[in-house]
DNA sequence: ATAGGGTTAG
């Protein structure tokens, strides 16, 4: 086959195939020098201005750069080139002049005839928009085309970024958008990325999801990377319930989403921290029928979850699953298990697996021993429970405000008023306080035993630290020292009555 | 290679 000379793979600097006509400034080689000695003389301005006192050298008419611009391209019979706006605008605004950038707006809109670059408007738009001046913005997004130039999605994209960032300022964007259309700018998926992008950073995912599905019907391709997005964004919102993002998620898989290790991760997170355990698990499935395995945290926050929902038999289930894809389980995973079953009433068994996790060599930390004191408690068996705080000491296992609070609820429970005091005594010393129930219900209990002014010294001790009782304790105060009141009233009355 | 995940509440 004999090779065109003219095809496209011919050479490109021939006229024929050359995409621009030569610049008029660029044909003459006089103008070429001319523009590049004006412009040495705009640099060397610059630095003089950048070195001296700025009031001293503004012009009445024109900003000084501006005029020296202009002088030294007439000095050179040379009209003033695109370029040479473009160093002073950059110039005036990594100098944050920005009272001189209007006048040169002006000169360039009123009396130059070239037709502005793009960029020019793309420097000051994102000049504008990091100076928190977004109204300025905008007006010079809509002058562009006064400029002699056609404005592309280039500029149309920041504009929106910049609106986007502002919950105030989201309103004017279907404006923007309205009036880009008439700009004759074309939308493109970037457009639907930058805004989606924007909305999720805002948490309004739900806007998010709306133009995901207007791009979609414009007939735009969905890609992953705006799904991810929209899917690691679901945890921080409040708009999107849990079962809409499910509806969510499998439309998008319909439509060809393939999800990554860390899409399956955030939407199980979503969804346990929305109480849908059963559902979290429903997704780790399909991560394992994708090819993905899923990782001790997957398992952990799908095993939280099934046990919030109480679904026990799926438990154990799971949690032999995990072992037998050789995962091993962490401290996390086993106080979820413990956790488990402890919420079956299960304790002897939950303290038959905290004794495998040690010798398995995972230390049980603080949660593991506050899970199953909490299942002592309940269970009445406050004598094990002492029991587990010794070993916590012995462990060095520290106690923490839940420990406490735990406990001190356990006491009361039982009536051990003593204990509980002694526990509160000794939280107060680490400067950990109750909530106000657990106080409350002592107070409450010192009070029904006659230990008032037992209560009365608490009281007066906790308050002195900036603590505030609730109602049910001063109720229980007020009541017992009324009733002292009224004994003394009747005895008096009564002392009245027989005169 | 790393992070992420776990207690409780009448």
């Amino acid at each position: 086959m004999v090779r065109n000379p003219l095809s496209k793979s011919g050479n490109k600097y021939l006229r024929k195939f050359r995409k621009w006509p030569h610049s008029p400034y660029k044909t003459s080689w006089h103008h070429t020098f001319g523009e590049q000695q004006a412009m040495q003389i705009l640099k060397k301005a610059t630095l003089e201005v950048a070195s001296s006192d700025q009031s001293q050298t503004q012009n009445l008419r024109y900003p000084f750069l501006l005029s020296t611009l202009l002088d030294s391209f007439k000095a050179f019979s040379t009209a003033p080139t695109p370029k040479a706006y473009y160093f002073l605008i950059k110039t005036l605004t990594s100098t944050s002049r920005l009272q001189d950038i209007a006048p040169v707006l002006d000169h360039v809109e009123q009396s130059e005839k070239f037709e502005t670059p793009e960029f020019i408007f793309v420097h000051l738009i994102r000049f504008y928009g990091l100076a928190d001046k977004v109204q300025d913005a905008l007006d010079l997004f809509f002058r562009i085309p006064r400029f002699r130039c056609t404005p592309t999605v280039c500029s149309l994209n920041l504009v929106l970024s910049l609106l986007c960032r502002k919950r105030e300022c989201l309103k004017m964007v279907p404006q923007v958008l309205l009036k880009s259309q008439h700009m004759n700018i074309r939308v493109e998926g970037s457009t639907f990325r930058v805004l989606i992008k924007a909305l999720c950073r805002i948490k309004r995912v739900d806007y998010a999801i709306k133009i995901m599905s207007c791009m979609v019907e414009d007939g735009y391709g969905l890609d992953d990377k705006i799904c991810s997005l929209i899917i690691s964004s679901l945890c921080e919102q409040r708009d999107l319930t849990s079962i809409e993002a499910l509806v969510l998620w499998r439309d998008m898989r319909k439509l060809g989403f393939c999800p990554g290790v860390m899409d399956y991760t955030n939407m199980i997170r979503f969804l346990v921290k929305e109480g849908r355990g059963m559902a979290a698990l429903g997704i780790m499935n399909q991560q394992k029928e994708d090819g993905f395995k899923p990782d001790v945290v997957c398992y952990t926050m799908v095993l939280s979850g099934i046990v919030a929902e109480g679904e026990y038999g799926k438990l154990e289930e799971l949690f032999d699953e995990m072992l037998v894809l050789g995962l091993i389980p962490d401290v996390y995973t086993y106080n979820v298990y413990v956790n488990g079953l402890c919420k079956q009433n299960n304790v002897n068994e939950a303290l038959k697996i905290v004794a495998s996790m040690e010798e398995l060599g995972c230390k049980p930390n603080v949660v593991t021993y506050n899970t199953l004191l909490g299942a002592l408690c309940v269970a009445g068996e406050l004598g094990k429970a002492r029991g587990i705080m010794k070993e916590m000491g012995l462990k060095g296992v520290g106690f923490n405000l839940h420990t406490y609070r735990i406990m001190i609820d356990g006491l009361v429970g039982k009536g051990e008023i003593g204990g509980a005091c002694l526990l509160l005594e000794e939280m107060l010393e680490k400067c950990l306080f109750p909530r106000t129930s657990t106080f409350d219900n002592i107070v409450f209990q010192m009070c029904q035993k006659g230990l008032t002014d037992e209560a009365m010294e608490l009281t007066q001790k906790i308050v002195a630290k900036s603590f505030v009782p609730g109602a049910r304790a001063w109720e229980a105060l007020l009541l017992n020292s009324l009733s002292r009141a009224e004994y003394s009233e009747t005895t008096f009355s009564g002392l009245l009555d027989t005169n």
